[in-house]
DNA sequence: CTTGAAAATCTTCCACA
DNA sequence: TGTGGAAGATTTTCAAG
């Protein structure tokens, strides 16, 4: 789907604020509602929105520590994997999970109160597939995390 | 601020998809629409819910890449952090930034759509500041990204 | 908390330039 | 593409049980 400068405007006003009107987002882009309104229609059919959603405070939730784990494996084949998958996905402390090239296989962020709570997270993940090494590192200071994905590069 | 059984399913189903209409999110948690409405009121003002935003799919939008940078600094003045701090901060393909503890100094979320282009990000970054190592991870594949908290720990 | 309903606001779509 | 407006939904507030 072709972007032009005006849907990559409204992209970036709704990836601050889904919560804008049609009216008040038309006005921000020199458009009237209607046009608008079809633009941001566009954009959820093509998937380019995927979705809205409302996002929480950590502290407020009781979530305030957030933990990066790395973990390495030696048994790399597919049924373990999928196994593994499968243990990861379903803990909803791990909000991200990666696969990576070079020294780590693996990459996880986890959101948790405190340390006791992260242990057992912990335990729960080395619990059942065989892991080579995991090794946690705690965040001091959040000083930036953003939904918003940069827009430069789109066209 | 109190949360209940209900605020938290609340909770839940708008980090899922905030578009609900309150009637229907009342009929889900077995309310009818003006106490929930009242309810997600209150998790507003509160600071509970602290916005709504649409994602997109980073596909779309040309930033299908994902990179981990880890940093170690020598320097650690306070002058510098500011300085690190504001450099980091306004470059938008990176959307998470953390001090961590341990070996690392800290770590960063890069986006992009190609390793030429990480490259660019990674000049700015190092251009300006001193960083005694900077050390890239590539993501391959993306297995789980969430901006769901999990809510087991309120209350 | 619930129901019911009125008022204000938005979204959605239509006809037309 | 754009404009303006009509029709239909929704949100928001209120009174009363």
């Amino acid at each position: 789907m072709k972007l032009d400068s005006i849907d990559i405007r409204i992209l970036d006003i709704l990836q601050q604020n889904a919560e804008l009107q049609t009216a008040e987002i038309a006005q921000q882009v020199g458009l009237s509602t209607t046009p608008c309104w079809r633009r941001i229609q566009r954009l959820k059919e093509a998937g380019v929105i995927t979705r809205q959603v409302a996002l929480l405070d950590a502290q407020k939730v009781n979530v305030g520590v957030t933990v990066f784990v790395s973990v390495r494996t030696s048994t790399h084949s597919q049924e373990w994997f999928e196994s593994f998958k499968a243990t990861v996905q379903a803990i909803p402390e791990v909000v991200e999970f990666y696969r990576m090239s070079g020294e780590v296989d693996y990459l996880l962020r986890v959101v948790v109160p405190d340390i006791a709570a992260y242990d057992r997270v912990y335990k729960r993940l080395i619990a059942g597939t065989q892991l080579h090494d995991v090794s946690s590192s705690f965040a001091m200071e959040e000083l930036k995390l953003t939904t918003a994905l940069p827009l430069g590069y789109v066209g």
